[in-house]
DNA sequence: CTAATTTGTTAATCGCCATGACGAAATAGT
DNA sequence: ACTATTTCGTCATGGCGATTAACAAATTAG
């Protein structure tokens, strides 16, 4: 019940079970869950031959899992098969809700998802956040996730924990916020401005970006990068299902990798960065527009109507990234490059020449580009899944919570 | 589409064990032994109390482990302190060896190691191997390997597998070497060639040079970057502990990192690779040397004389590795930077630029840059120990195979 | 209507580790 | 010198978790 803390990040299938016979239970526990999660309605027989494990043994495994309200029964299949027909189990729509929160430059944002991952709850507040202080924000953060968790309760789910996506970096402790630039937040630990008695787990929005194209996405691989563009460039990397934090937790800075040493000087310090090429200022400034809010929309809009000086703005950012991208590709091998976030949107105009840049510069099959589903909704979606997925990976740390 | 991409790699710790009784014991097993190989020799109380076993658990796990020949009873330790004196226990130096092997453009070279860490045998012909097909250097390899195996035995040791360095890229089969441009070689399945009675596996030198500087560094972290260069550039991606391997098996490409995206075209079809800077051939030409045999030895002997075209030309060789690394730096935050291969030889005068570049670019600290203990040794010895490595993380596996 | 097949449960058993007690071998105190 | 204390390794016992084998229930095939 007292989980280790510091051992590794919170969300992820990091912490380790110990190898005993409780580890052994507890990794079987989170097997059939993750089964009957992943593969629709099974019998208790289906769930065996997956994790071969026998119907006996299952069978324990389940009753304990619908006595802790995590796994419901749907009663008798349809019958096609020859046999006695099975009953079948489904992950609960009553229990545990993952509560995911985005603090995002012009708008706070709030959701509930059950553990078959359907979102039973939001709300959202818009209005710019630049320049405001931690205290206000998430003192009205607060409101909306009381206001989420209450909606979510009156449906007969509880919180199991609260995870927050923020437009910067953030430290491995997975609560403070080291560096928000678009915030102008610097080292703010989140703990003691948020609700306490959630479970909390802090990330930077790319993260659960990419963590929500593993999880939801149609065809997305276990080995990917994801890029995501909002007013930075973010990036993230995913190898065998599992987000790449480095040693700070900063890894995924893909907005600085250099694309011209000699480039135009950066904030960060050096010359020619990513984000000189392919950042938001530096395409609309290429485009000939004035910054402002949701000035994405608007890139997208004179684009698709054919406005060459736009056109060629996104066409140079495109190449800028796939000029950075050839040397993560060569360096990582992924499976795919997945443009999320605002990207997305603008992926008609910036994929062509992105992707030309790449196959240039690469041997051999030039990997895979494609566009995130999720688009802008990824972070929020990300951040309410971890904490779903904790509860999928270690069924018995909630069990007895509610 | 079942991917098998991720299953395992026969090297490092990829199989997972089963979530049974059976697995949960060879765990332990595999935790005992690290245990004893990491901390020198302990106490079965001492072992007990590391990895969190009683006493009675671990007692029934050394027995088994000695009944193997993979530990061995030391006798009753001096008693410093109160107590009855535990008895020591030691890694066996009698049990099952690791055959390493390289085949490097000028040379073939086959060691065996025990499970000590102890290089107990070795043997190496000199004389290039560049242009020559796979098969005759495959048969004098072969050679090599039973010499190299037939000393291990007179030593009371017997080969648990062999593993084997080539400079090229090797498919995910670990059997397959894709492309060695060095070589001439393509798509040469190494298996058939080989010694049949001894389990395969083969892989890039520049991973195994990169696990030898994990296991075998003085104070090599768990998360870094190896840089190697012997004729083209190698890289290597560790994180956690583990080698990434990418997609196809082809991670840590480094050498073809674009550096100045409009530079001199590369072979590979890019322009401005970093290989361009700062591979062997680039270098050279840049000190005004002409190609041939060790020339690294020839360009460190020449540096350290104080010539100003050779240092000149490495300083540059620094720099393009400064801006090439400040990419893989920020994608991965990694802990360090290790220069491994020729490129330890010549860090002296490459540093310096590398350094410089690198902390120009990066925010923060800039990432520790350290030079390998092993150079050249490091995929001869990285081979070697993997094949050790394989045995303490599943002593059950080959227990009885002896 | 019977035979075959599949499901879910139950009772018996096995494997693995924990617990607690014990003798053995050292030190510390008198 | 002798006893008390501490630690080590082992043993017998028990608990927990999965396997095995047997069985009743519910379906299809013939």
């Amino acid at each position: 019940m007292t989980a280790p803390l510091h051992e590794t990040h919170p969300s992820g299938p990091g912490r380790r079970l110990p190898d005993t016979q409780q580890g052994m239970r507890r990794r079987n526990l989170a097997r059939v869950m993750h089964t009957v999660s992943a593969e629709g309605p099974l019998s208790r027989a289906a769930v065996a031959s997956r994790i071969g494990l026998t119907r006996a043994a299952v069978s324990t495994l389940v009753d304990e899992l619908i006595r802790s309200g995590l796994l419901e029964e749907l009663g008798p299949e349809r019958p096609g098969r020859v046999g006695r027909p099975g009953s079948a189990l489904a992950v609960s729509g009553h229990g545990p809700a993952g509560i995911g929160a985005e603090i995002g430059v012009d708008h706070l944002a709030v959701c509930a998802v059950d553990l078959r991952g359907i979102v039973r709850a939001r709300a959202v507040r818009h209005g710019t956040n630049r320049g405001r202080s931690p205290q206000p924000v998430l003192v009205e953060l607060t409101g909306l996730v009381r206001q989420v968790v209450a909606e979510a309760e009156r449906e007969g789910l509880w919180p199991a924990g609260l995870a927050v996506a923020v437009p910067g970096l953030v430290a491995r402790d997975a609560r403070t916020v080291v560096r928000a630039p678009n915030l102008d937040w610097h080292d703010v630990d989140l703990g003691p401005l948020l609700p306490p008695e959630l479970p909390l787990t802090v990330d930077n929005e790319a993260n659960f970006g990419s963590l929500a194209e593993l999880w939801l996405g149609d065809d997305t691989p276990r080995d990917f990068l994801h890029v995501s563009a909002e007013i930075g460039i973010g990036g993230a990397v995913v190898v065998d299902g599992r987000l790449l934090r480095g040693t700070r937790g900063f890894a995924g800075e893909l907005g600085h990798v250099p694309v011209r040493p000699e480039g135009p000087q950066c904030a960060c310090g050096g010359r020619g960065c990513l984000e000189q090429y392919a950042g938001e200022e530096a395409v609309l400034r290429a485009a000939g527009l004035s910054p402002g809010e949701d000035r994405v929309a608007l890139l997208a809009e004179l684009a698709a109507q054919g406005d060459q000086d736009v056109r060629l703005a996104l066409r140079g950012a495109g190449t800028a990234l796939g000029i950075a991208l050839t040397g993560a590709v060569n360096l990582l091998d992924p499976q795919a490059v997945v443009l999320g976030g605002a990207l997305a949107a603008l992926a008609p105009w910036l994929r062509p020449s992105l992707e030309r840049e790449l196959a240039r510069r690469t041997a051999g099959p030039a990997c895979a580009v494609t566009v995130s589903r999720l688009g802008p909704e990824g972070p929020l979606l990300g951040a309410a899944h971890s904490v779903v997925r904790a509860v999928l990976d270690d069924p018995a740390a909630v069990a007895g919570r509610n």
